[in-house]
DNA sequence: TACTTTTGTATCGCGAACGATATAAATAAC
DNA sequence: GTTATTTATATCGTTCGCGATACAAAAGTA
């Protein structure tokens, strides 16, 4: 058994999960408000700056667009965003809060405070979550750089 | 516009962002040999110790047994494992790499190697490496805690 | 032994995620 | 100005990921 195989010797692994438990973490907390995690990620996009199309959203999210659009359509089921043709480019399909979707702003305030609490451990505080927050950036920026190359 | 919620605050949203593109990193090479990460992973843990039932293959990846069920089902159809029922108690399903599972191994032996290079980064050095899994382990073993709390 | 509870898998349904493909609108090239 | 190319969404198909549910086998209990 090569030591580069090692479950635990895998950074791809911890992120991974990672991920997955903190997003469970949000989910009882986002669903008392019929949202899932994407979703939520979607209204802190648009809470930043309303009405914007698809592939914006899509690009500060790194996610596809044929993942976004669903999302959206979804969102607009359930009265928290609107979907309107772009006025100068009929080609966007541009997205904005209804005011359901601003007031969740307001419904969810704690949620970011239960999260923390959360995942409140000895390895986060004050002096190590910059660095550990340059680390993911700059794993992530040069992850964006090799995968665009590729294609 | 609370500053909780901006999206370059947020941990979760890096975590996730981290784990898809280091994901899709992984794609090309697995993809090649018609695997997906978490199939991989699944190997990555028989590859240690083969023949465990899917409860222990759920539990060491922190998945439900309800997203390993279906996904050594495909893994079998694939022929790189056998599903088989256990001898001792036989409502466990004892999952079993074939040949073909144990030579993938020797297949993707330069699978770490190339994905090591697609992350390489300042940040990630033989001295950050070793605190970033500290990190990770720590957040993860916390989540795990309080997550099962709510059960 | 008979009954209850727990445990291990499996199935179902839904929402992501993404590769592949399609289509219309905008842009570039000629 | 017509044609070719690029761009912005959308649709489709497959694989996760997980909550809810079902069911049989094992373990615990009376």
């Amino acid at each position: 058994m090569k030591e580069e195989f090692r479950l635990d010797n895998q950074l791809c692994f911890r992120l991974y999960t990672a991920s997955r438990l903190l997003t469970q973490a949000y989910n009882p907390l986002l669903s008392a408000h019929g949202l899932t995690y994407p979703q939520y990620l979607v209204l802190l996009v648009l809470w930043e700056n309303d009405a914007q199309p698809v592939n914006d959203i899509a690009k500060r999210l790194c996610l596809e667009t044929n993942t976004v659009t669903p999302l959206v359509q979804r969102m607009e089921k359930q009265g928290i965003v609107t979907r309107a043709k772009g006025t100068n480019d009929a080609r966007q399909m541009i997205v904005s809060l209804t005011d359901k979707g601003q007031q969740l702003q307001t419904a969810l305030t704690d949620v970011p405070f239960a999260v923390g609490g959360a995942i409140a451990c000895k390895s986060l505080t004050p002096e190590t979550v910059p660095a550990l927050f340059q680390t993911l950036d700059d794993m992530i920026a040069q992850l964006k750089k090799n995968l665009k190359r590729d294609t």
